[in-house]
DNA sequence: GCCTGTTTTGAAACCAGTTTCAAGTCTCTT
DNA sequence: AAGAGACTTGAAACTGGTTTCAAAACAGGC
């Protein structure tokens, strides 16, 4: 396969210079005489030569490029995310590579493995064993080996690891949405879905218990109902289980984990003949574009992705500079309100 | 930054061997006496040792990487989509780097310049300047480049690049969609969504009137409306207008070209008190979990994604066998009956 | 024990850049 | 016109692997 690809060399050869002095050039990286700059300048115009990503990557140690993992693109969460850090690494001139788990800890872990070798700048680590209150043993030594190569960023904060930490604070988002949902006349609330070894599942289960707490609202056994997953099907099975109570002791309003679930319930709740939102409330987290396009448009709370990129991107400038850096940065969630959420049903 | 890391070099000075020797164990690519390869194993066991990838890359000029170009994975049939190359691209020890447009041409003729210079094995270029009927002749250079250096993949099949391509085939899907709806006894059809200038929305405009016209069916002024984009929305807004016409000239089944403007159709026909499928029938493109989840259920032509991706894979692994292999392939795309579809109302 | 043929092996070149270092070239004083 | 100091420059080493080539080691036959 021999792509003889132009080179620095042969430029330098063809400009009459050393191939030092082109790498100057395209790197701006010293003073160049302005005659030779342009000799060479005209000759990557001509050629349209663009530097070979590869080795560059070799010589400096870094290609200019964050890794990210996580647990599927198919959510519409973490492909939201995505696009969010995509759009700011682009502006900064990083490129972003996405290893996908598949939901599959031992494609996480391979990602792992082999995201090392590849002279990534920084790792972001989402979802999946990040996630994981209780994480195996395998994924700690992993991480531990990994961190001493490559600096890393966590999006959830309750583990020990030497790292940056970049997490969104559903707090103010989740405050909001229960002033919201009080000021509507609730006091019966249900949470469903996930797992509560899962960070972010287990953070908002607390927060929300905390407020309840605070307002002296009584939360009930099985206030809370768990999911395997956190699929629509899910939110839809959670949901139907629910709707067969007796209507006198349904919760007036309910929290899905994340939209999915959220709108499995939703779904669940029209089969039971119930109208959302005049005889239940349903909220959600996340945010993403389903939020907007199910019917009833669902009241959410959400974080801003496009903030989430740029503090990341703040956070890998620094490390880039110093490995050693360390940092714990929180991105607020608000809330955004639709149309699932309604008067409590008396 | 100086993460001093593990090479053949010390693995070879350690084991008393070359560099030389280590790489061909490492490789299994030539005969190494078995106590040297004992001796080489153990000591890739005691530090975890993984070859740099990026060197690896550098010196074969490729990185066992295959790189996907495609619009935005947030959505969900590009995400589908991705996901099903990943599954076999990983099943065969390949790794994909994801280059999400963002639904900007720009971003997009980025991404183009730069994967050349990454020593990607072979390009897929899905949606975006691949799918436009009328590619600006920018977008026609600058993958004439790339071809120069890389295999690509297209997704489409209507220009003249001398590449590979690897196409969705909806015909048997579209057919068995309109003998399904010709057997609920629907007569009168609208297509929403999309514009014609885009390669697959254009070729399914094409398939159905065909087999409008073999059916002696009427293709009235108007039947199909075109959106600016392929969004919820869009199919809300075309639905909105369609059904402010009077009842009885409205179709009794709509195909929306995407399935997120099929679900904005559905909206908008719940919106205008139209139930679906009793009041009017609703069907479209993609079948990802988006036509699980909505209500009713989206009936939806969509291709097997797996299949793509291993036949996909099956052409990658052509190509870098000999870069100069051609073919065109097709992922024949099925139907899949669900709830928005009923009998035609009279 | 020597010759031949096959395996194993290591030195060195290569992939395509960056960077250090010392030498070469200018410009400005005096 | 020489010397000092500031700019420019190219040679060479370096990043971490792979691969070719020829030499070294080994096995088998005589």
């Amino acid at each position: 396969m021999k792509r003889d690809n132009i080179t620095i060399y042969d430029l330098a050869r063809e400009a009459g210079v050393s191939p030092a002095t082109v790498s100057r050039v395209l790197n701006n990286s010293a003073r160049v005489r302005q005659d030779k700059r342009d000799r060479v300048m005209e000759l990557v115009e001509k050629y349209q030569f663009v530097p070979n990503a590869v080795a560059q990557g070799l010589s400096t140690q870094n290609m200019r490029t964050i890794g990210v993992l996580l647990s599927d693109v198919r959510n519409p969460f973490y492909s939201t995310l995505y696009v969010g850090i995509e759009t700011a690494a682009i502006s900064s001139g990083y490129n972003v590579v996405l290893c996908d788990a598949l939901n599959d800890p031992d494609i996480e872990y391979q990602h792992l493995e082999m995201l090392g070798s590849k002279n990534v700048d920084v790792f972001l680590l989402l979802g999946g064993g990040a996630d994981d209150l209780r994480p195996r043993a395998e994924y700690k030594q992993l991480v531990e080996r990994v961190i001493q190569k490559t600096p890393v960023i966590f999006a959830s904060g309750h583990h020990k690891f030497d790292a940056c930490r970049l997490m969104m604070n559903d707090v103010p988002g989740i405050e909001a949405l229960m002033a919201y949902l009080f000021g509507l006349g609730h006091e019966k609330f249900a949470i469903v879905g996930g797992r509560p070894t899962v960070a972010p599942t287990h953070s908002k289960l607390d927060t929300i218990s905390g407020i309840l707490a605070r307002n002296s609202l009584p939360q009930e056994d099985g206030w809370v109902i768990e999911t395997p997953r956190y699929e629509v099907d899910d939110g839809y099975q959670a949901g139907k289980k629910l709707f067969k109570r007796p209507r006198k002791t349904l919760p007036t309003a309910i929290i899905g984990i994340n939209e999915m679930i959220a709108l499995g319930v939703m779904r669940a709740a029209e089969e039971a003949g119930l109208r959302v939102p005049e005889d239940v409330s349903i909220a959600g987290f996340d945010n993403t574009f389903l939020s907007k396009i199910c019917t009833p448009s669902l009241t959410c709370v959400g974080c801003m992705y496009d903030i989430y990129g740029e503090k990341l991107m703040e956070m890998v400038k620094k490390l880039v500079q110093n490995p050693a850096y360390r940092e714990t940065a929180m991105v607020p969630c608000g809330l955004t309100v639709r149309r699932s959420c309604g008067q409590a049903a008396r």
